[in-house]
RNA sequence: GCGAAUGUAGCUCAGUUGGUUAGAGCGCCUGACUGUGACUCAGGAGGUCGCCGGUUCGAUCCCGGUCAUUCGCCCCA
C-alpha cells in the first residue's frame, strides 16, 4: 500500500461532497436564525472533565469512545465527542446567565472512537441547537419545531419519524430507576448478558433491549408513568400539546431513553429507517441539571444535535455548482487584456473561469466541462474595437459587443 | 468490543476450474480542429488484482494473518 490512506473512520470532503455538506449546514443555520438562534463556536477540545462529569462516567462515550490526551502542561484534554457540554461550559465561563434564554446554533466536527459504519464515523460533523435558561415547555416545543423545520426544508422530514418520551425530573427519574433496579435484580438470572451490564450502567436501557427474554421481563417491569410526579406529567402533556399546535406529528415511545446522564424530562429523536442501524438523525432533550454539574448556578436547558453525514445521506439533491463565465484570450497578445478583464469581473462578484494555458479550442472544452453559461473571447480583432465576442454556451449563439456593454450583458444571463 | 460479507485502472464492474503480455464502459491526456464547446474519429497514459506470509514448478484466483469498507450486535448524531 504505497498511497497514503486517511485514518480509519475519517473522510475527505471533496468540493463535490462539500457542496451538499454546506447546503445542509446553511439550511440549518438559516432556519435556526429565523427562530432567534445565533451561531457560535466553542473549541474543538476541552478539559476532559467537561465531558466526563456531564455525560456520565459509565456512558459508552466517556468510558470507551473519547479521544483524550495529556497536554504538555500535564492536564487531560479531550477532543469533543458532542457539543452540548462545551456550550454549557461556555455559558458559564462567559457569565451568560445575564442573557437567558441563551439561544445558540453551532456546527462542527466531533470525535468518537467507534467502529465505523455507514453514517457513523470517528470524525463526524454535527449541527447543534441549545436553549439555555428556559424552564418552560415552550422552549422544548420551539427546539423541536426548529429541528422539524430544518428537516422539512431539506425535504427529508418525510423519511423521519419523531419519537418522544419524558424521563421526568430528577425526583421521578430516581424513584423509577430504583424501582427498576430492584425489579431486575430479582430476575437477574433471566437477563441477557448485555442487559446485565446495563443494569449497572444504565438500567433504563434494558427497556429497549432487543433480546426476546429481556422483553418478556420488561413486559412486567414497573411502568415509568406510575413514577412520574404531577409536575413531570403536566410538563410532558404541555409539550405534546404544543407539538400538535405546530402540526408536528409525533409518536410517544415509552422505551426511548438517553445514554447520557444529564437528560431530564423531554427526550426525543427524529429517526429514520433509511440508514440501517443508524436511525437517529436529530436527537436531544432537556438537561436541567447539566449546568450545575459543571459548577454553574442551577440553570435549565434543552437542545439537540443532528448528524450532518446522516442528513447528507438522506438529502437527495446536491445544489448545482455556480456556473462560471469563461474568459478566453485568442492569441498571446490578448492575454493581458483578458487577465485584467477577468480580474475586474471577479471583483464584481462574477464567477469567472480563465484557464492558465491552452488554445481557444481547449479552453472552450474546459468551459463546457465546467458548465459555463457563456464564453467571452477576445483576440486582436476585438481588441482593435474595444469589444469582445460574447458566446452564449446554452444557446450556441454569439455576437460581438462593446466591452462597455459587457456587465449589462452578463446581468441579462441571470 | 463481538459476528458476517467484500476488497481487480480515477469511477462502475468483468475475468482466470491456479498458467506466461489482466479486460470493458465511463473519465483523463494527445491529435484530426494552432480564433470557438457539446457530436464524431484516431491514438495514448494509467494496475506490484488491498497488504504480508503459506501451499505450489507457477497464486489476482487456494489457505492463514492483517488492514480497510459494508452489514448485524452494542451504542449513538
Amino acid at each position: 500500500m504505497s498511497s497514503p490512506q486517511p485514518v480509519r473512520g475519517t473522510h475527505d470532503l471533496l468540493p463535490e461532497d462539500f457542496r451538499l455538506h454546506a447546503h445542509v449546514r446553511d439550511t440549518a443555520r438559516d432556519i435556526a436564525a429565523c427562530f432567534g438562534y445565533g451561531e457560535m463556536a466553542t473549541p474543538i477540545f476541552e478539559f476532559t472533565e467537561v465531558f466526563a462529569r456531564t455525560m456520565g462516567e459509565t456512558s459508552d462515550v466517556v468510558s470507551k469512545e473519547m479521544y483524550s490526551f495529556e497536554s504538555r502542561s500535564g492536564e487531560s484534554m479531550t477532543l469533543r465527542p458532542e457539543y452540548t457540554a462545551g456550550i454549557c461550559r461556555s455559558f458559564i465561563s462567559n457569565g451568560l446567565q445575564q442573557n437567558v434564554p441563551f439561544k445558540a446554533f453551532a456546527c462542527g466536527p466531533m470525535f468518537r472512537y467507534e467502529r465505523p459504519q455507514k453514517g457513523r464515523q470517528r470524525q463526524f460533523h454535527q449541527i447543534d441547537l441549545e436553549c439555555i435558561g428556559a424552564a418552560e415547555a415552550k422552549a422544548d416545543i420551539e427546539v423541536i419545531a426548529v429541528a422539524a423545520a430544518i428537516l422539512q426544508k431539506l425535504d427529508v422530514l418525510k423519511l423521519c419519524n419523531l419519537q418522544i418520551n419524558t424521563l421526568g425530573d430528577a425526583e421521578s427519574r430516581d424513584a423509577y430507576r430504583t424501582a427498576l433496579v430492584d425489579y431486575f435484580n430479582d430476575h437477574k438470572d433471566k437477563l441477557s448478558e448485555d442487559s446485565l451490564a446495563r443494569l449497572g450502567r444504565n438500567p433504563l436501557r434494558i427497556l429497549d433491549s432487543k433480546d426476546k427474554g429481556d422483553q418478556v421481563l420488561v413486559a412486567d417491569a414497573p411502568v415509568f408513568t406510575d413514577y412520574l410526579n404531577a409536575y413531570s406529567t403536566d410538563f410532558f402533556a404541555e409539550v405534546l400539546e404544543g407539538l400538535t399546535v405546530h402540526g408536528i406529528p409525533y409518536e410517544v415511545n415509552r422505551r426511548l431513553v438517553r445514554g447520557l446522564d444529564y437528560y431530564t424530562h423531554t427526550a426525543f429523536e427524529f429517526v429514520t429507517d433509511a440508514l440501517g442501524a443508524q436511525g437517529a438523525v436529530i436527537a436531544g432533550g432537556r438537561y436541567d441539571g447539566l449546568i450545575e454539574m459543571l459548577g454553574g448556578k442551577p440553570t435549565p436547558g434543552i437542545g439537540w444535535a443532528g448528524g450532518m453525514e446522516r442528513l447528507c445521506l438522506l438529502t437527495e439533491t446536491t445544489p448545482e455548482e455556480i456556473r462560471p463565465i469563461a474568459v478566453i484570450p485568442v492569441g498571446d497578445a490578448a492575454e493581458q487584456v483578458t487577465t485584467k478583464l477577468a480580474h475586474e469581473l471577479r471583483l464584481q462578484g462574477i464567477a469567472i473561469e480563465m484557464a492558465f494555458k491552452g488554445n481557444p479550442g481547449k479552453r472552450m472544452k474546459r468551459a463546457n466541462k465546467l458548465n459555463a453559461k457563456a464564453a467571452i473571447l477576445i483576440g486582436e480583432d476585438e481588441m482593435a474595437r474595444d469589444a469582445c465576442t460574447f458566446r452564449n454556451l446554452d444557446a450556441g449563439t454569439q455576437e460581438e459587443i462593446p466591452l462597455a456593454d459587457l456587465s449589462a450583458k452578463i446581468a441579462d444571463l441571470g
